[in-house]
RNA sequence: GGGAGCGUUCCCGAGUGGCCAAAGGGGGCAGACUGUAAAUCUGUUGUCGACGACUUCGGUGGUUCGAAUCCACCCGCUCCCA
C-alpha cells in the first residue's frame, strides 16, 4: 500500500485540492510540503503531534517536509474557529515559544541536509513593508471572498478586527514565499486551516500562474464532536514538565471506547493489518487496545523508558500492588507542619490536589480522599510527620488521581 | 461623525436598590453503578480561622443607611446611518 492510500485508510485526510495530482506526487516521493505551527504556547500539544506524525509518514515515503514555525504569523493571531481574539503575545514570548517548539520537533523529525527543513516565517514576514505588500499581493485578495470564508464565520457575529482579518494574507504569503524560494508546492495542515491554505494556492495561481496544492487532515474529535487533546480546557502538552509522561499516558488510556480504534489508526504507526485485528474487540477487551494506544504514543513522545514506567505505574496503581516511584510527588518541608502534624486540607492544597481549602474540604466531605488506602473520614484528620519519611504516603483523590507526599 | 444597545462568577445566560455569593444550563469535581469507557442518577462548584466574615458583576468616581442594579466620566464590543 502506498502512502496516500495509507493516509486514506487511516482516516487522516479531510480535504484536498486535487486528489489525483497529490496522490501521484506524494506516492512518488516527489513532494516538498510544509506544515505551519503558530507558537502560541511554550510547548507543542497533542494536536500538533498529529501533524508531526503526518510529516513523518510522508518523509518516510521520500517526500521533503518543511516545518514552518510561525514567529511572524503568531504576531497576528489566527482567528479561525475562535469566538474571541487571542491574547496578544510579545515578541519575546513568541521567540521563546518558537525555541521550545524547535527543540520538541527535533526529537521527532529528522532535520538536516537532504532531510526535513525548519524555517521561521518571522524571517520574511517581519521585513515586509505595508504599502509594498498591499501592492504586491493585496490586489490578489477579494475581500468579498474572504468574508465568506468558513474560518471567519464565527467571528462575523462577535466581531473580527482588521489585525486578525489579515492572518489569511500572512499565511498565504508564507506559501507564496516557500513556493518561490524552497520549491514547496504543497501545504498540509489541520482541517480548520482549509480557508487559509486555499488563500495561498490562490495567491500563487494569480501571481505566478502556477498550481500549488493543499491537503488537510481530519481533526481528532470525540463522540461529542469536541476537539480531543484537552482535559478540562487544558491542552495535553508534549513537554513532560507541563504534562507528565504518566498523565500523558493516562489521557490516552482513558479515551472513550468508541474512539480507541480511530485514535490508533490516526496517531500510531502500527501496521493497518494489526489494527484491523483489534477492530473485533469489544467491551472490556478494548482496555487492551487503550493500553496499546497509550503506550505507543507515550513511547513516541517521551521514549520507551518513560512509556514503560507510565504503563507499569498505571498497572500497579489500578491493579493493586504499588510501584510508588513514578507517581507525581510533592516534597513537604518541616515548616508545613505544626506540632509535628499536618491537616488533610493543608496536605491536599500543598500537593496541588485541591486549589483551595474549600475545595479540599468538599473533597474530604464527599468521601473522595484516601491516604495510604484508607478513606479520610473527616476534615479534622491530621497526619504525623513521621509518616512522610522514607517512601512517604500515597494520597488518592477520586478514582484516578494518585499523588505521593514525602518529607524533603 | 450621528443613533441604538451590550459588558455578570470557568463558559453561556438570568437578575434593573435590600430577600444576591447572585436563577437556569453547560463544563469541572466528588459519590453510586462500572471495565481506569460510555450512558444514567445524586451531591457539589468565590475565599477564609466557615450557623459568621471577607472579596466579586468592564474601570474610576458619585448618590444612598444600603448598589450587579441609580448618576457621571472612561474603556471595550455589537448593530443601524455616514
Amino acid at each position: 500500500m502506498q502512502v496516500y492510500e495509507e493516509l486514506v485508510a487511516r482516516g487522516l485526510i479531510a480535504q484536498v485540492t486535487d486528489e489525483d495530482e497529490i496522490r501521484e506526487m506524494v506516492n512518488a516521493g516527489k513532494a516538498t510540503f510544509y506544515i505551519g505551527f503558530d507558537c502560541t504556547a511554550d510547548s507543542l500539544t497533542a494536536g500538533h503531534f498529529m501533524a508531526l506524525t503526518l510529516m513523518k509518514r510522508l518523509q518516510m515515503a521520500g517526500n521533503k517536509p518543511i516545518a514552518l514555525i510561525g514567529g511572524g504569523t503568531t504576531m497576528i493571531g489566527d482567528p479561525s474557529g475562535r469566538t474571541d481574539m487571542r491574547k496578544m503575545l510579545t515578541r519575546e514570548d513568541i521567540d521563546h515559544n518558537a525555541a521550545c517548539f524547535k527543540r520538541q520537533m527535533e526529537r521527532f523529525i529528522e532535520f538536516g541536509e537532504g532531510k526535513a527543513q525548519m524555517v521561521n516565517n518571522a524571517d520574511w514576514l517581519l521585513e515586509l513593508n505595508y504599502v509594498d505588500l498591499l501592492r504586491e499581493v493585496g490586489a490578489c485578495f477579494s475581500v468579498n471572498n474572504m468574508l465568506r470564508a468558513e474560518c471567519y464565520k464565527q467571528r462575523m457575529e462577535k466581531g473580527l478586527s482588521f489585525l486578525e482579518f489579515n492572518y489569511m494574507i500572512m499565511q498565504s504569503y508564507d506559501f507564496y514565499h516557500l513556493f518561490q524560494h524552497y520549491d514547496c508546492n504543497m501545504q498540509f495542515g489541520g482541517n480548520d486551516q482549509w480557508s487559509n491554505m486555499l488563500g495561498g494556492t490562490e495567491l500563487i495561481r494569480r501571481k505566478l500562474g502556477k498550481d500549488a496544492h493543499c491537503l488537510t487532515i481530519q481533526l481528532l474529535t470525540d463522540s461529542q464532536g469536541n476537539k480531543m487533546g484537552k482535559t478540562a480546557g487544558n491542552a495535553v502538552w508534549l513537554d513532560p514538565e507541563k504534562t507528565s509522561p504518566y498523565d500523558f499516558y493516562q489521557y490516552w488510556r482513558n479515551v472513550e471506547d468508541s474512539e480507541v480504534l480511530k485514535c490508533i489508526r490516526m496517531l500510531t504507526f502500527l501496521p493497518l493489518e494489526q489494527i484491523e485485528e483489534m477492530a473485533s474487540w469489544e467491551g472490556s477487551q478494548l482496555n487492551q487496545a487503550k493500553e496499546i494506544l497509550a503506550w505507543e504514543l507515550t513511547n513516541m513522545v517521551h521514549g520507551r523508558e518513560e512509556a514503560d514506567k507510565a504503563r507499569d505505574a498505571a498497572k500497579a496503581l489500578f491493579g493493586g500492588g504499588g510501584d510508588k516511584s513514578e507517581m507525581p510527588t510533592t516534597e513537604l518541608t518541616a515548616g508545613q507542619f505544626t506540632d509535628g502534624q499536618i491537616g488533610v486540607m493543608d496536605l491536599l492544597v500543598a500537593c496541588g490536589l485541591a486549589a483551595s481549602k474549600g475545595e479540599a474540604r468538599r473533597l474530604v466531605q464527599q468521601g473522595g480522599v484516601s491516604v495510604n488506602d484508607e478513606k479520610v473520614p473527616d476534615i479534622d484528620k491530621k497526619f504525623a510527620c513521621e509518616l512522610f519519611t522514607g517512601e512517604g504516603v500515597i494520597i488518592k483523590k477520586g478514582k484516578k488521581v494518585f499523588h505521593r507526599a514525602v518529607m524533603a
